[in-house]
DNA sequence: CGAGCCGTTGAGGGGATTCAAGCTCAGTGG
DNA sequence: CCACTGAGCTTGAATCCCCTCAACGGCTCG
């Protein structure tokens, strides 16, 4: 089974207009960022190096066992990492959000181990192997940070095997309307899944994911909207967590 | 629901007679170890600052929350790291067995994430935050190696959720034999764990871990023996893998 | 010897899967 | 314009796997 086949190459851009007008310095993200902590003046050489692709819904950044050449932050939009199960089943492994670094095997030059996926459309930062080096090199900071990355990801697959695989599903489909909700910073419109993905990230059928979703609509828990979108009733969801 | 109470006082022993004897550069491990790239004269200035504890079976090495001192180095044994799911249910969330290394976030000044446990009776050894510290600024090739462990252990928890926590209950406990036999180096015997800890691992009860576990042994694939320990029929389990 | 833990096995029920059918909706081309 | 198509979502019915509840035996240990 391949999965999204051909939409690599147009996937990643050269650094546009918008990479040359707004600085690491000024980024939204920079507090999130792994940068955050460096000086101006290593920030303002880094910024050369730093393209800024775009990818649209469902593009692929990469691909299981791609030479790893860059790590990527998420600036805006969902990226989900994926891989396949001994059985050949697509399972999804983490989702990478906005301040969330991701390809970091790629900075030990290994091979990247999940494939990368845009589930909406999203933007990137782009950090070369070579040029997080060079800043290694520089700023003794820079180190414990990135180790904090690594940290802060073991952390989440934990979670993510704690909170999302355990329980009935309709408890797991809970936790991941939850999960979708810290990642749609802000309102209550979250980003709502297919069915097939659902089940990929908590272990379930579509059919199943399915039925759960259509129930929560009935219960008022959840409202969809076009383009794969749903606003969310928060304390409708708190309570349905809370409840058994 | 307390865990293991009362143990974490005598688990950590200071050095000990051994702890002199060898030193790091003749550690078995060293191959394997985090400090095998460094250079011999690094090497010795660390071993005085290394204690080597040892943990008896279901001994606990940090609790969840713990200041982080030190990270861990399994020179034996089998340590597991388990943290309890929002519903109040352990969850064993990794194995580690010789060569790995646990408590990373220690490092980091973090407390622990998990809780660690020793499976069987273990030797460690403890690599404390300072000393570390010290290190990475006196060689450059120890970061590299650093975030290599944080890579490796991030891989192990996606293998651990697309293999482990996939499938029928059948399928999860021949991939849980698979990864102990990969554990107890050499021979056809292994650690076997109590049904109650296959559970946590599998995300399944504990009588449909024995259920499985009694079906295995009938079919010839398992043969329990005395202190949670048992053979393994190597050929017998490739074959059960493959099969549907 | 009783208490407690662990493993085993059985019976019953429930939740998820499987198989199947029908639905909406967007895109396509006659 | 509209049938045609295919992908995704929904729903139903039957099955199956696992969970729950329960009982029992082996074993260690106080």
């Amino acid at each position: 089974m391949t999965l999204n086949p051909t939409v690599t190459a147009q996937a990643v851009q050269p650094p546009g207009r918008d990479s040359q007008a707004g600085a690491c310095a000024s980024c939204a993200l920079r507090e999130r960022s792994l940068f955050g902590a460096l000086a101006p003046a290593t920030l303002l050489r880094l910024h050369a190096e730093i393209a800024r692709p775009h990818l649209k819904t469902e593009g692929r950044l990469y691909a299981r066992g791609d030479p790893g050449t860059a790590a990527y932050t998420v600036r805006t939009g969902i990226v989900r990492l994926q891989r396949l199960t001994p059985a050949g089943e697509r399972r999804i492994v983490r989702l990478a959000g906005p301040g969330d670094l991701i390809g970091l095997e790629a900075l030990l030059g290994q091979p990247y181990a999940d494939e990368a996926v845009a589930c909406t459309a999203a933007q990137l930062c782009r950090l070369p192997r070579q040029a997080v080096a060079d800043l290694l090199q520089l700023d003794a900071g820079l180190a414990p940070e990135l180790m904090r990355r690594w940290q802060g990801a073991l952390d989440q697959a934990a979670v993510w095997s704690t909170d999302l695989a355990c329980g009935t599903a309709r408890q797991r489909v809970l936790k991941l309307l939850e999960t979708l909700l810290c990642l749609a910073d802000g309102c209550d419109e979250i980003w709502l899944p297919r069915r097939e993905d659902m089940g990929a990230m908590l272990g379930l059928t579509v059919e199943t994911a399915s039925r759960v979703i259509s129930r929560l609509r009935r219960e008022g828990v959840l409202r969809p909207l076009p383009q794969r979108r749903a606003q969310l009733d928060a304390l409708a969801l708190a309570a349905a967590l809370s409840a058994p």
